[in-house]
RNA sequence: GGAGAGUUGCCCGAGCGGCCAAAGGGAGCAGACUGUAAAUCUGCCGGCUAAUGCCUACGGAGGUUCGAAUCCUCCACUCUCCA
């Protein structure tokens, strides 16, 4: 019970779950514990598993582990205009994203001991009057205390009236597996309470809800998604996920270790009054946490490999040792301006130009002032940077061995 | 159905006939400083151009005017109030 109360923000409630835990183990069956999932962003990033790393403790005490796919509503998609982020999805799209999901999720999770569900096997069935029933069975009045419902109306933001149904197909979900618990992040506390009620509407026995705290993104503000770009996904490469957790600040980075870790007890408070007390460096600390980050999901020695690399290349000013190479066949002289577009490091002539007024640009290891400089057809292999992290091996001229 | 408010660059938001490629903020990029931290400071931040300049842009389509993001008409969308 400790170990599963460790870390989460809400807890409704914890007699009923203490409850049902007793009584799967008396009647030697598991407690279906459910999560949904969005199938129109299968990536999975560290913002994810505090979650999922949460499952994976039911799992570890023998309960199963529900994935609830809502096809239903993504085949639908989300006509409201502010959210484009939710484009119509064919059931091939879902699946597929489903299995992506599925194949991240269990780098974490035992395939064993979890079941993936689509929603729209129970959905479908409901047809139009079942939805009906559904919606009278919650008030505009309660669906208005969410949150955001309340901002978006408060500020004059449109809402549809199918954005009211979510929450209760969500909740009807729960119905349907007659789940005992339902997890997901702080953000989905209302929806997750919504299942309570209906379930109770139902006959049923009230799920139990779990919230977990959202990870903040790599820019320290706003919660991690993939949307903002401030996400460290779990597939990304073992030097990248380093790198991402690096450029963390020192004050975040406490809540990766919290979220993203599984220390032992007090090790985090213990590291903290350390560097509090100056007899550790943050960024020591840090180094730590990303190769136990970049372990978790590789292994130590590609964490090893992360972390020398990044010493090479930004605290002794090397070259990264995969420098892709660009190749250009002309017989004439390159201009620098086309040279940094072809390598894509700049949108157009002008931001390129930009890069190089603003000295960002170097040749060779020296630094490119004019903006009309040419790099010579001489077949010679060049090192270009662009910015502090932008490389490439540029090499122009006509391929004498391809006898072109 | 009626009355009113609104739609501006990646986002927020000022502008209300010429001085508007459009204030300010945020994001982003670059430089300085560093621990590639964060914070801070400086610069850039529609496209083409060595530069002058040109082109494209203020929801969409027309119109008035020497000249429109700004005025008029219609259309689309959002919000508010009244029914």
């Amino acid at each position: 019970m400790d170990l599963l109360r460790q870390g989460v923000v809400d807890l409704v409630s914890e007699k009923e779950l203490v409850a049902k835990l007793e009584g799967s183990l008396q009647r030697g069956t598991p407690l279906v514990v459910k999560v949904g999932f969005d199938p129109s962003a299968p990536d999975i990033h560290l913002g994810h598993t505090v979650v999922i790393r949460k499952m994976k403790q039911f799992q570890d005490l023998g309960h199963e582990v529900v994935f609830v796919v809502g096809d239903f509503t993504g085949m639908i998609g989300d006509p409201s205009g502010r959210s484009k982020t939710r484009p119509q999805l064919t059931p091939e799209e879902i699946k597929a994203n489903a299995d992506t999901y599925r194949r991240q999720a269990f780098r974490i999770l035992d395939a064993e001991r979890s079941r993936t569900e689509f929603n729209s096997k129970w959905l479908n069935e409901l047809g139009a009057p079942g939805i009906i029933r559904l919606a009278a069975k919650y008030t505009v009045a309660r669906m208005m205390e969410r949150d955001d419902f309340k901002k978006r109306y408060e500020s004059q933001q449109p809402i549809a009236i199918h954005e009211f149904l979510y929450p209760l197909v969500q909740a009807y979900d729960s119905v349907a597996l007659a789940a005992d618990v339902e997890m997901g992040g702080t953000d989905q506390l209302f929806n997750l309470l919504v299942g309570r009620d209906i379930m109770r509407e139902h006959g049923l026995e009230p799920q139990v809800v779990i919230t977990m705290p959202l990870l903040v993104g790599t820019d320290g503000v706003d919660k991690m998604s993939k949307s903002l770009g401030n996400y460290i996904a779990i597939e990304d490469p073992s030097n990248e996920m380093y790198g991402k957790v690096m450029s963390l600040s020192d004050d975040t980075m406490w809540t990766y270790w919290h979220l993203c870790t599984s220390p032992k007890e007090g090790e985090i408070d213990a590291l903290r009054a350390d560097v509090g007390g100056g007899s550790l460096h943050p960024k020591t600390v840090k180094q730590r946490l990303a190769r136990t980050i970049v372990a978790d999901y590789y292994d130590d020695e590609s964490a090893a490999a992360a972390e020398a690399e990044f010493e090479r290349v930004f605290a002794a000013h090397q070259l990264p040792s995969d420098v892709p190479e660009h190749r250009v066949e002309a017989a004439d002289a390159l201009w620098i301006v086309k040279a940094i577009r072809d390598c894509g490091f700049a949108s157009s002539n002008g931001e390129a130009r930009r890069l190089i007024k603003q000295g960002a640009v170097s040749l060779d290891g020296e630094r490119v002032g004019d903006e009309s400089a040419q790099v010579p057809p001489d077949g010679v292999e060049r090192v270009l940077k662009v910015g502090k992290r932008r490389f490439a091996r540029l090499v122009v001229g006509l391929d004498r061995h391809g006898g072109g």
